[in-house]
DNA sequence: AATGAATGAGGATTCATTCAT
DNA sequence: GATGAATGAATCCTCATTCAT
């Protein structure tokens, strides 16, 4: 809990950090016992309290990073408006790609950061009014049809990504661009045939 | 567990379920205690066990009849394949209307069994799958763009379901109505001006 | 924790408070184990909790009582003043006779109010006041010579009481008559053959 | 734990002690943590088991030379017996200044040894006991009053110099000196006007 | 139909102490 | 002369569950 410096150290703390992604990820968090945190890190429980100064500190400590890095690429749907018409597809996809790519590096940490934190829905209002403002901008470039409200469409894409996430891209059954690129096309022209 | 027939314990263990799904609702599993169920429906622990066999068993019970009416309605999207080009978006517009209404009527348990219950993936995934099948004939009805993937539509839609949910129905910021209504519009179409 | 009403819980309730107050006694606040004070009580660690909600509870609950009373006491020097010159003696030694008297009929309480409270020292501060408070009137009555300091006085008068109870009273080696007699001697006359 | 000759071990030792008095004073033994100790004195809890086998092994080495000291002030006032009358008050008065300027000088050790130590209450028998013996020598030497018992009259002492010292003396309320003739007054004297 | 009383099993956290470096 | 890293053994407290009444 203080200024550890050497390797020895900073290995144990990683691997606590690691197994107690994994736990949170599958157990939620009052599921995972810190006994089985340490016990994956090959450690005991007094050892646990020599990095972190609680469990409620290192599941937070997890999911930190990993917010500042997701609302960063929320922010990445910003460009659209500068953009010419036809290259708004490649635009949207590559986004949606770098975004699965991030999630799917951190499988264990993006479960628990969106599904089992219970801030996890004040992370996604924080991001969904992101996107609003980006959304509206782009409506009010001609981006994106007037009809739409986009509280509801910023809301949809996060349930998109969620989803698909989730049982796409965390079992390991699509690459991100992929995905990246079958999102993109429902959510960009919607599914009926005209 | 099951030959109670007065009026008296019927009440009881009415107000034991409402009061369950209150607290599972807002604290998870984990975080709501037996407890507090029975203070707040007015009763003793101990009262509790002859209702219910355990806080696991209040919980199924909770969860048990809801599951069964949203297949129902997940398979409403059945019916599209038979109808003209022009009634489907309204066809759509309704099955949502129908399902958000529905979870509307029971905002604790549309929360506990959508997502706080750890078996609530296995439910989306039977949904999803009984959607895909729908998706895929009406995709060889040509109501649907061949170029989607039935899977991801499926879960797409029920991404976006789940958010908007969460988000608008579940705060009385919107009617089912409405929500149906711009979703309709979002998933038929897309965001894309043309 | 609640309203328990039946004898049965009373009782146990009452063992734990005896049980605790024996501990405390002997092996002060820190070096008492909840787990000590069950056992003696005949109980488990969870019905500790039934009737207390934390240890430090059970150590306040044990001397709020004694605090209060033993004030009272402390103040019954008040009526000196209005006695004539030879009065004086029997009336300190009853006074001290009833305090030794108190002392001796609740032992262990006494052990931690007096010796294991962190607080006992704030208590007697208290305690000291009210008699310098009637050191004084004595002395503005003519009772008490007039070089003494009241608040050196009360000091010594409590560290009298307090090695005697210590010492003779709660090892029975002597009563508490007894013991008021030697103690007015001293305090009243001083050690000097004249 | 004792072939440490250099001086930089000298002073670590040093600090250790004198961190420990400071803690072990005004938290109690249960209430400090080995920790603290060492933080205060700057060094990490390895280092303490260096210089001391264990927490009870410098709690105890603390109180050991202030004890043999304190025994020796204890029976100074065995020379009452050979003095005129006259001479006693001023003899008492210069043994309790003896007394109480040794504790002044050491505060944090007083503390320790006379108030929080588990064997304080014997090392005060052990000084009762010496006092009892002088105070039957000048009782038989006509210098104490013979209505007197020697015990009760060393108790009171000792529970007066205790209340004084922790009250006027360790808060810096008065000087030893002034504190030692005021005790004398009463001590000798008592409190009743003649 | 319900309660007062109790429990077994565990859970997070703390602390004195050790040892390789 | 000192440290970083680790541990074993407790400690307080919680909770789902039981049972006699």
């Amino acid at each position: 809990m203080g200024r550890q410096t050497g390797a020895r150290g900073e290995a144990s703390r990683a691997r606590l950090l690691a197994a107690a992604a994994r736990h949170f990820a599958s157990q939620g968090y009052h599921g995972t016992k810190v006994s089985q945190i340490v016990a994956a890190a090959g450690l005991t429980q007094a050892a646990f309290y020599l990095y972190f100064p609680s469990k409620e500190a290192i599941f937070q400590e997890l999911i930190a990073g990993f917010r500042q890095k997701l609302k960063e690429l929320a922010d990445s749907g910003r460009v659209l408006a500068g953009l010419k018409q036809e290259e708004v597809p490649q635009a949207v996809r590559q986004s949606l790609t770098h975004l699965f790519a991030f999630l799917a590096d951190n499988p264990d940490v993006t479960r628990v950061a969106f599904f089992v934190a219970p801030e996890a829905e004040d992370f996604k209002r924080e991001i969904a009014s992101i996107i609003v403002t980006n959304m509206g901008n782009n409506q009010a470039a001609g981006r994106v049809r007037p009809s739409l409200s986009p509280e509801v469409a910023a809301e949809c894409l996060i349930g998109m990504v969620e989803r698909l996430t989730l049982r796409f891209l965390l079992t390991d059954k699509k690459s991100p661009a992929e995905l990246a690129d079958k999102m993109t096309d429902l959510f960009l022209y919607g599914i009926v045939q005209r």
